[in-house]
DNA sequence: GAGTAACTATATACTTAGTATATAGTTACT
DNA sequence: AGTAACTATATACTAAGTATATAGTTACTC
């Protein structure tokens, strides 16, 4: 979804090839998304057929050389400032709670308690992780997670205050 | 994503045709996620194939009725129990920050204040959707505009905070 | 009652995103 | 010399979702 405008990004600093750009995002994501190495080709065309990048030239070692277009910029720039929309159920637990409503599940109980244990350990993934950031000096990726911190927090409260509800 | 699975939770109830899933799965949802018909049919298409589904009769009007099978009934069960889980990127708003700072992005406070809009505009939507829900007695998806809410106040109160970091 | 708009109903073609896998060259190490 | 890991690209395939075609029915309206 993402994974396109991503790669326009990493050619927006520089031209680079294929796999530059595998390890280029993952190394922008902390490793956090590993990227199927196809992916990246099949969307390399994709961008290529859009005309957002080019590939005039090859390396020494006869790699191609993708470049960011004037298109591609204004297609990223674009990308950028447009606010990203939430749906109710872009959460998938909104749906799956509706659902075990729906059929009279009788183990909402349990479904509720593995959600909170997940999230719990989420947090304290991402908790260790901040840390990491913090010596590492990522500050950006420190905010990010910061930013995910929060919604956990939120999560964990709606699943108490639905558990108490039960 | 979890349309698949809605659909089984509403055959669940009972068999139904095509547009019955259809017109069942936005009633589900308040009609807040408009379904393509012709992912309906797709999907079921691939329910039957995995043998969740089958079709094996044809009603009066001779539409096609499906019926959730045991193997149905186990996956919709296995689905309801799976804890979701959420990436850090799951939110898009998240990727699309880190790029902004990758290309140096002078334009994260317009970015910033302009994904704070979308926000209080879902926030005062889903307020007003809350007690539409309370009115009709809709509790199950006033608990999940809630959850959402609770989420909104996060990502607003996360937003605010970055902001003053700029 | 003719026309037409909206709704019911199903199907198919197409696109995107993502997964799995095949292939081959290079580096590193034991 | 062998082999494991990494670099590098490509292709086949699947799932999910969008767009569109088609046709019958209902409802209303001039």
């Amino acid at each position: 979804m993402s994974v396109k405008h991503s790669l326009l990004a990493l050619l927006y600093e520089k031209p680079r090839h294929g796999y530059e750009l595998k390890t280029g995002f993952e190394a922008l994501v902390e490793g956090l998304w590993p990227l199927n190495a196809g992916q990246v080709y099949t969307t390399l065309d994709r961008l290529e057929r859009d005309s957002f990048v080019e590939s005039l030239s090859h390396d020494k070692k006869d790699r191609k050389q993708y470049t960011i277009t004037q298109a591609g910029k204004e297609e990223l720039w674009f990308w950028l400032n447009e606010p990203v929309g939430r749906s109710l159920f872009k959460d998938e637990f909104y749906i799956k709670f509706l659902c075990a409503s729906h059929v009279s599940y009788d183990n909402k109980k349990s479904m509720i308690r593995d959600q909170k244990e997940t999230i719990l350990k989420d947090i304290l993934h991402l908790t260790h992780l901040r840390k990491q950031m913090s010596l590492s000096g990522n500050d950006t990726m420190k905010l990010l997670i910061e930013g995910a911190l929060l919604h956990l927090e939120a999560d964990m409260k709606w699943l108490e205050r639905i558990e108490e509800e039960l």
